[in-house]
This record gives C-alpha cells, structure tokens and sequence, in this order.
DNA sequence: CGATATATAAACATCG
DNA sequence: ACGATGTTTATATATC
C-alpha cells in the first residue's frame, strides 16, 4: 500500500487512478482533485528555509554516500576474492543505516490506513483542519517512503557500480588509488543521479500541481542543493529547464530514458521491487546486471501501476502524449522521454517539489505535534465539560457582533478578496471510495470541534468540503438555509438548493436520493423554510425568524472557541479581511467569525479566500450562532433558542461516486472563479448511480 | 429517562 | 406512467 500510493504521490494524477488497487484512496483522491483543479498547493516554507533544509540533505547525501563508499571499499579489500558478482545481496543488511540517507527523521511517523482515516473522519475526532493536515502528512509521508525507496535504489545502484568499477580497476592491477577515482566519479554520477530523480519526482509533483514554484524560485532550492557537489552542472541543467527549451532528444538511450520511468515504477511497486536494481536504471550504462524485467509484467497491471500512464495518457509532467496501450506507451516513453537534458531537468524539477514537500511535511508534523500536544492537555480537562463561564462571555461577545451586524447578513459576497492566485487546496482531499462501506452513523458534533485552528488552518480548509467527501459538519436545515440566503434573491427552488449542496460539498455528489430526500424532509418539516409559489413554480425562502427560534442547542464543550474568542484578535483581522472585507475587521463580529471558522467552519482555506459564495456560508453560520446565542443568552428575546450551527451532520454512509457538481445559479457562479474545477461547470445532476470507480 | 433535534428511510400525494 | 416535488410518518441516534 505504502508504495503504491507513494507512487500515486509521486508523480501522476493519472496514476493515481488507476493504480488505485485498493491503495489509499484518501491519497490518490486528492492527488487527483489536486490535479484536475490544477492548483497548486502553497508551501509556506520560505525560501532560507528550503535553502538551508535542502543544503542540509545535500550534505548529508553526500556524507553517507561518502561513508558508504568508504566501508564498501574496506570490505571489498576484506573480502576482494568474494565479491565476484555484481550484485551486492548483502548490502542492506550491512549498511542499513545508510540506506536511506534523506529525512529520515522524518519518516517515523506511520502511514495512516484507509480504515484508520476513515474511523477518524466518521467519528469526526478531529476537525476538518486536523484532517487536512494529517491528509496532507499522510501524503507526504508517502512521499518520503517514496524517496526512500528512491534512494535505496539509487545507492544500491552505486554500489554495484563501484564493484563493477573496482573489479575493473582490479583486473589491470592498478593501485588502489586509481580505484578510489573512479569510486569518485562514479559517486559524482550517482549523486548527479539521485539529483536528477529527485528532480524528476518534484517535477512531477510540481506538475499535479501539489506544488507552486515560483518562476524564479526555484534556483534558490537548487543551488544550495549543488554546493559541494557539481554546482556548474547542476545549474546549467537548471537553466535548461528554465528556459524551457523543447528540443526533444531522440532516444539515443533508451534505456536510461526508461530507467527515469522505471524508478517511478519501481516506488509504486512493491518494496521488494523496488529494491531491485533496474537493469537500465543505470544512466551510465554501466550496469549490466539483469534483474526481473518489468515487462514480464501483464500489461494490465502495468497500465495500472505505471505512474507515468493512465487513461491512456501519457503522464510525464508536460507530455499528454496519447497511447493506445501500454505497449505504444513504453515506445513514446523511450522515445520522447529519453534521458536527454530536457528530461533530466525536469527530473530534477520533480526533485525540487518532493524536496518542498519534504520541508512541508516536517512543518505540518511539528504542527500536528503542536495539535497533539494541545488537544491531549485539553482533552483530559473541560473538553467534555461545557464551561458556561466560557460559554457566556462568548455568547457576549457575539451578541455584540450580532449587533454589529445585522443578522440579515446573508451579504452576497461581494468580496472575492482577492488572489486568486493558483492557490491550491491542498493535497487534502479525501476519497470516498476508501469509505463506501461506512454505514449510515449520526451522530453530532458538540464538543468535537473544540480543537484551536489556526487561521492558517483555516485557510487550508477553505476548499476542504468542496474537494473531500466528508460529511460537513452542519445539519441539513442549517445548509439549506445558507443555500438559500446566499442566493441573490433569498429564494431558490428545491433544484437550486441541491445544486448548492453538490457544488458546495463533495459529499453531496453521492447518495444524491438519501440527502435530497432530507432535504426535502428538511424543507417541509421546519417552520422557518417557507415555499413560495412563483411564477416559475415555486421557492424556497427563509423565514429568519422561525429559524432562530428552534431550540437552543449547547455549544457544548467549546472552551477553545471561547478562548479564542477572546484572543484571536491577531487572527482575526487577516480572517476577516479575507473573508468578508466589508465588516470591520476588530469587531465582535470577526471574533465571532474567527472562532467559529476555527470550531466549524472548514470552508475557508486560503484557496477560496476569493470565494465569495464560502465567505457567505461563513457569514451566514456566524449569523446562525450569533442568533443562537443570543437565544441563549439572552433571556430575552426570543423565548426560543436557537439552534448551534455546530450541530453537525454526521458521516453517513456513502455507496455512491461522486460526481461533479454543476453549476447554474447566478450568484454562485461568482463562486467558481478561480478555483472551480472545471467540473463545477457543467450541469450535472447527482443523482444515486452507484459507480464505484473514481473519475478523472 | 424523557424531551427534543436531527438524520434517514419510506410511503404517499400532487403536479406537469 | 413517470419523475420531480412536497408532505408525512416512522425509526434511530445524539444531546440536553
């Protein structure tokens, strides 16, 4: 599993799919949405940091491959008459420690299970922001163990070169010394090598998009990456890529051209495989040792696993080449994909990403330490125990902004705050198909969503909902009314309101007959969703009142959230800006919105912080809380309570594919500017046909 | 434990 | 007859 979808991670989208044999869905589903939305995710590492970072590994690449390199040559003058093969079997075993020279402090944690995510986003323990983030170092663990197996091979390569090199110096005779240079060259190779594919993975990384570099960005990584090593090269390579020159090379070498393809493979293949020495993996051509040919492979399963294939596409970064088969997809590979300058480049590009990627991983890490920490501390205290204390001075607090704004907020959006630069949703979406055998659970939230968020979290989840089929934590009622407040008109018809669901909630794009039918359910049975005959038929309206009537539900156990009510002040103002430009920014309002987006609010990501239509649903579950408790509060008002938005809507169980939303109402198209996927533009009915297979 | 809220399922009605 | 739309009832679960 881990290899697979390390190899899903790694390169393609297209990849993803089809080798989706049962790996983690949860990855390849949001390589995959990644992919279509061809966003590219924002690493927050600044650039000293890749600098160093990168600079670090480098050197210590270059350490233990030296050290290796060392203990290779002892041995080998311990034991000159044994080593007669080429293969060094027994190199794992003796230099474990040097197998894996990149990250690998990073690498202790565990790669979640299919299953284990799926218990942790029906139980709900962990807020979408937690989710997201956890999906995020889940992928990139995949990475890592990915580069792992990337460096494994890598080094086992050079070892077998440096024996193939050493028995040829032996056989001349000559001095020891003339076989430590051309252990030097060959190490220079291999480090160029290794270089050159990790390049290559983050290239392709880059390419689905889970990474933003910068056009000039990408020298800073680099360059600190060359130093000690072959810097001229390296940057001249660079400066190929950059330039983005398209001579194609004929394939002059094939079989190292295959070999970048191969390594791919050979990650997405089990660990055994890849651990195998490529016989053309060696780009030297040096290496002349045999090992299982991958073409023995059925061609099915090739096309499946092949990361470099899928849909009949050719999957290398920038190629689309069409191929028939596999077969005529191995030529194209060989051809157009040979390992010429413009491949190594962009290898190395590949490199670069799954480095970010690395350095972003670690970040995420030390931030889910930090959660971990945190929620362990709050979990054995208050956390089950609502604190009314808490729970009044926020209800204060809102009341104020409440006050401060108008409750008929459903504003339209009218602030596409803007950047909508390529942002990305992360890597965070989930799949379902990982989840299709979850039955039917409800449950609430309450004091599940007790958890700080960051506004940065925050930001990340933006597009969270959108992209990852899990249930939102709203009730039907509370989605319905948000649909229709955020219509221009306040009103929608029964069509409208489900075309909102789909297009706001990937989890809506499956089991359509189950939560249409609660919609309808919803729609008749509470008071304050009120049909008005039109003349086109008739619409759905809000009737505020009523709404804010229904009882009052606790907004249990949220000590977080009323703390951060009361300190989020530095997040809030970059929040609420964001979010809704036309309230003030310090007001009791942004507080509000602050802590509620950090308790329930998973929409806002800085992908969709141009999103009008999220900033209305935030707008308008605040109001919904502001209302609540104020009922709650306040004795006065309202006899009747009001209902907490932090109700939630349970996992429920899910046996559908999703499908695109569509897309038709005037206001929300103002919601798929930037970010939309494509598939957000068609008119596509979500209705209940069990296809189980991921789209593309 | 009972009341309430919500989710889900399903029967049934109405209408175009 | 059929599907979309509504209404209503029943049941399960969670929360208060």
């Amino acid at each position: 599993m881990m290899q697979e979808s390390g190899t899903e991670t790694k390169s393609n989208g297209s990849a993803i799919q089809n080798g989706a044999s049962g790996g983690n869905h949860l990855l390849e589903c949001s390589l995959r949405e990644v992919r279509s939305n061809g966003e590219t995710p924002s690493v927050e590492i600044g650039a000293a940091d890749l600098a160093h970072l990168q600079q670090q590994q480098a050197l210590q690449v270059a350490r233990q491959l030296l050290l290796q390199q060392q203990q290779q040559q002892q041995q080998q003058q311990q034991q000159q008459q044994q080593v007669s093969g080429l293969k060094s079997p027994k190199r794992n075993d003796k230099q474990p420690a040097l197998q894996v020279p990149v990250s690998v402090a990073m690498m202790t944690p565990q790669v979640i299970t299919p299953q284990q995510m799926q218990q942790i986003l029906q139980q709900q323990v962990l807020t979408p922001q937690q989710l997201q983030v956890l999906l995020q170092q889940q992928q990139a663990l995949m990475l890592q163990q990915q580069l792992q197996e990337f460096y494994k091979k890598q080094q086992e390569q050079l070892q077998l070169q440096l024996l193939q090199q050493q028995h040829a110096g032996k056989q001349p005779k000559e001095p020891q010394q003339q076989q430590v240079a051309t252990q030097q060259l060959a190490f220079q190779q291999q480090l160029l090598q290794m270089q050159q594919l990790q390049q290559q993975h983050l290239l392709s990384l880059q390419r689905q998009g889970l990474l933003t570099i910068q056009p000039g960005q990408p020298t800073l990584p680099l360059q600190p990456l060359a130093q000690g090593m072959i810097p001229t090269e390296l940057q001249q390579l660079w400066k190929e890529v950059t330039s983005s020159h398209t001579a194609e090379e004929a394939a002059s070498n094939n079989h190292s051209s295959l070999d970048l393809s191969t390594t791919c493979v050979s990650s997405s293949a089990p660990s055994k495989t890849s651990l195998i020495i490529n016989p053309h993996a060696s780009t030297n051509g040096q290496l002349s040792v045999h090992t299982p040919k991958r073409e023995s492979l059925s061609h099915e399963e090739h096309s499946h696993s092949h990361p470099l294939y899928g849909h009949g596409v050719c999957k290398w970064p920038g190629c689309e080449a069409v191929c028939e088969d596999f077969q005529s997809f191995l030529k194209h590979l060989n051809s157009e994909h040979a390992l010429d300058d413009r491949s190594t480049a962009q290898c190395r590009v590949q490199m670069q990403v799954v480095q970010q990627l690395e350095l972003q991983l670690a970040k995420d890490k030390e931030r889910l330490q930090a959660m971990m920490t945190h929620l362990h501390v709050k979990s054995t205290e208050p956390k089950a125990t609502p604190q009314p204390l808490n729970l009044v001075s926020s209800v204060t607090l809102s009341k104020t902004a409440s006050e401060a704004s108008p409750q008929s907020l459903p504003h339209t959006p009218t602030t596409p705050t803007a950047p909508i630069t390529p942002v990305t949703q992360g890597p965070s979406v989930i799949t379902t198909t990982s989840m299709h055998n979850v039955g039917p659970i409800r449950r609430r939230y309450s004091d599940k969503y007790n958890v700080p968020i960051s506004s940065a979290d925050i930001a990340q989840n933006q597009e969270f909902y959108k992209n990852a089929e899990v249930r939102p934590p709203f009730t039907y009622a509370s989605l319905i009314r948000q649909a229709i407040l955020e219509s221009p008109e306040k009103q929608l018809t029964l069509n409208e309101i489900y075309n909102w669901f789909t297009r706001m909630f990937a989890y809506f794009r499956r089991n359509a007959a189950t939560w249409k039918n609660a919609v309808r359910h919803n729609l008749s049975l509470h008071k304050c969703f009120v049909r008005v005959e039109n003349v086109k038929g008739a619409v759905w309206t809000v009737d505020e009142l009523e709404f804010q009537k229904r009882r009052p539900q606790k907004i249990s156990g949220n000590p977080s959230l009323i703390k951060n009510i009361q300190t989020s002040h530095t997040y809030c103002t970059p929040l609420n800006a964001a979010l809704q430009g036309e309230e003030a920014a310090l007001s009791p309002l942004c507080l509000w919105k602050a802590s509620m987006a950090e308790n329930s609010i998973p929409l806002y990501t800085t992908a969709s912080m141009g999103n009008p239509t999220l900033g209305n649903l935030a707008s308008a579950m605040r109001e919904e809380l502001n209302g609540a408790m104020e009922h709650t509060n306040s004795n006065g008002s309202d006899s009747s309570p009001g209902r907490s938005p932090m109700q939630a809507m349970h996992p429920v169980h899910v046996k559908e594919e999703p499908l695109d939303p569509d897309e038709n109402e005037g206001p929300l198209s103002l919601v798929t500017t930037a970010n939309h996927s494509p598939d957000f533009d068609h008119d596509r009915d979500y209705e209940d046909e069990p296809v189980n297979e991921d789209i593309e």
